[in-house]
DNA sequence: ATGTAC
């Protein structure tokens, strides 16, 4: 792979058949994946092969081998082009992402209840493999109900207030889901886990906000130095998974039809304004709306727990997904032009102005969630005007280890003593999925971040670190 | 990420 340096946190992969446009990496030359153990690069050239791509396939500084595409790649195409969608430039856990809640209260002031509030916390959060929720649905029309009205549906039903919406990606659900596209396997494996957190790299966190670099954006957020904090990271769970399996087969059968040639199956892809495409883009937004309904369902189980300890509240910051395909109008060479931007491991990260927002972030742009590595500091960006990449950035530290390469990394170690004996407490988490979380297998999240705003993607506003974790 | 292989 041929990587020129354009600045020390750009790299171009040139343009050659059967590549459509350039490949982009942002990234200093440390953060670059390992080609010996990782494809990412290679990945980011099969994108860039993709019917109506535009500009370029992008990479973000924490990417790394995927389904695909690489986990941390950015890729528009043009709808009135011929673009197609990809469901592998989403992801299997299809609209996987961060919320942050803020405190009415200070670290200090938390003090030794620390323990108590994990203790409801990893009593009062779904999580592991399989069924166990939340919410309890009703029927078929009550998941219908979910797919369609994501968190506006949840707290309709009393599980959250009306101003978490507004501090919600899309304000808590996008309009577009077509549940009748979403299988009825697809259907039997979300029912039961509505409002559950799954396994992997997912937790919940007691967090502070150790560091502010910048004091009236964090304000305008809602966030201040020593104020406690929950993150939640979650996703889709079997729902979103099945979907992705389904959509990807349907693709595959017809992709010949169209003409259509990728360099990898799993770049299976149909044209956004095909009957395919539509049906992946309906089930994939229904997918969405699920997984944010599954946040806003956690979020309410933790300020429940967080009253009963604390007496305090909590108030939503932002809800943002970073895996998701989105149709936006951008800006490609002077025109406006519908684009089907992918956004897979990367995060939507718009600028101060932006329409989409609501009126009191949009004089400081959009709250950028970064999840980091267990037992690692956590990240708050907001959007930059005039950023590359249609308006994306980085979305957490980035594997350098598989899974099994984490898990035999960590035989004669005991992972849980390690991150009580740094003073983060741990509820729940088997060994293995602890060890498969290890930050020795992830990049190092400061220099992703890092490496993100010298890219001119985003800007740093708050670090956060970790008190306690729950996991699955 | 995921009923860690239909």
């Amino acid at each position: 792979m041929d990587l020129v340096e354009e600045t020390p946190y750009r790299f171009r992969i040139d343009r050659r058949d059967p590549m459509r446009v350039p490949g982009v990496v942002f990234a200093t030359r440390s953060l670059l994946p390992d080609v010996d153990a990782d494809r990412s690069l290679d990945q980011v050239a099969d994108v860039a092969t993709l019917p109506g791509i535009v500009t370029a396939s992008y990479a973000m500084p924490d990417v790394h081998w995927g389904y695909g595409f690489p986990i941390g790649g950015v890729a528009a195409t043009d709808v009135a082009d011929g673009g197609v969608v990809s469901p592998g430039g989403v992801g299997f856990d299809i609209s996987c992402g961060v919320r942050l809640l803020a405190a009415d209260l200070d670290r200090a002031a938390l003090g030794p209840r620390l323990d108590a509030l994990l203790d409801g916390l990893g009593e009062a959060t779904p999580r592991g493999m399989g069924t166990g929720a939340v919410w309890h649905l009703a029927d078929r029309a009550e998941l219908d109900a979910v797919l369609r009205g994501g968190s506006r549906y949840a707290v309709e039903r009393g599980f959250g207030v009306p101003r978490d919406l507004a501090r919600c990606e899309d304000g808590g659900a996008v309009d577009d889901a077509d549940p009748a596209q979403v299988s009825e396997r697809a259907v039997q494996r979300g029912a039961g886990q509505v409002g559950s957190l799954g396994s992997g790299n997912h937790f919940l966190e007691v967090q502070a906000v150790a560091e502010v670099y910048d004091e009236p954006v964090a304000a305008a957020f809602g966030l201040a130095a020593g104020q406690v904090c929950v993150m939640i990271h979650c996703g889709s769970r079997g729902l979103g998974h099945q979907i992705c399996t389904d959509h990807v087969r349907a693709m595959e059968r017809v992709m010949p039809g169209y003409g259509i040639q990728v360099p990898d199956r799993q770049l299976a892809c149909a044209p956004v304004s095909s009957p395919e495409g539509r049906a992946y883009l309906g089930a994939m937004a229904a997918a969405a709306n699920y997984a944010r309904a599954n946040r806003q369902l956690l979020a309410h189980a933790a300020r429940q727990v967080f009253r009963r300890v604390t007496g305090g509240e909590l108030a939503l910051v932002y809800d943002i997904s970073h895996n998701l395909a989105k149709i936006e109008t951008h800006d490609v060479a002077g025109a406006p032009r519908r684009l089907c931007v992918h956004r897979k491991g990367a995060t939507r990260a718009l600028p101060p102005g932006h329409d989409d927002l609501p009126d009191d972030l949009r004089p400081v742009g959009q709250p950028v969630l970064i999840p980091g590595s267990m037992g690692t500091g956590s990240y708050v960006l907001t959007g930059v005007t005039g950023a590359p990449a249609w308006a994306s950035t980085c979305h957490g530290a980035g594997r350098t280890q598989s899974r099994k390469q984490a898990t035999k990394a960590v035989r004669g170690h005991d992972p849980r003593q390690e991150l009580e004996a740094q003073g983060i407490a741990v509820r729940g988490a088997s060994r293995r999925g602890l060890a498969e979380e290890m930050p020795a297998a992830y990049k190092d999240v400061t220099a992703v971040v890092a490496a993100a705003e010298g890219a001119g993607l985003c800007r740093r506003v708050a670090r956060l670190v970790p008190l306690g974790v729950v996991k699955g």
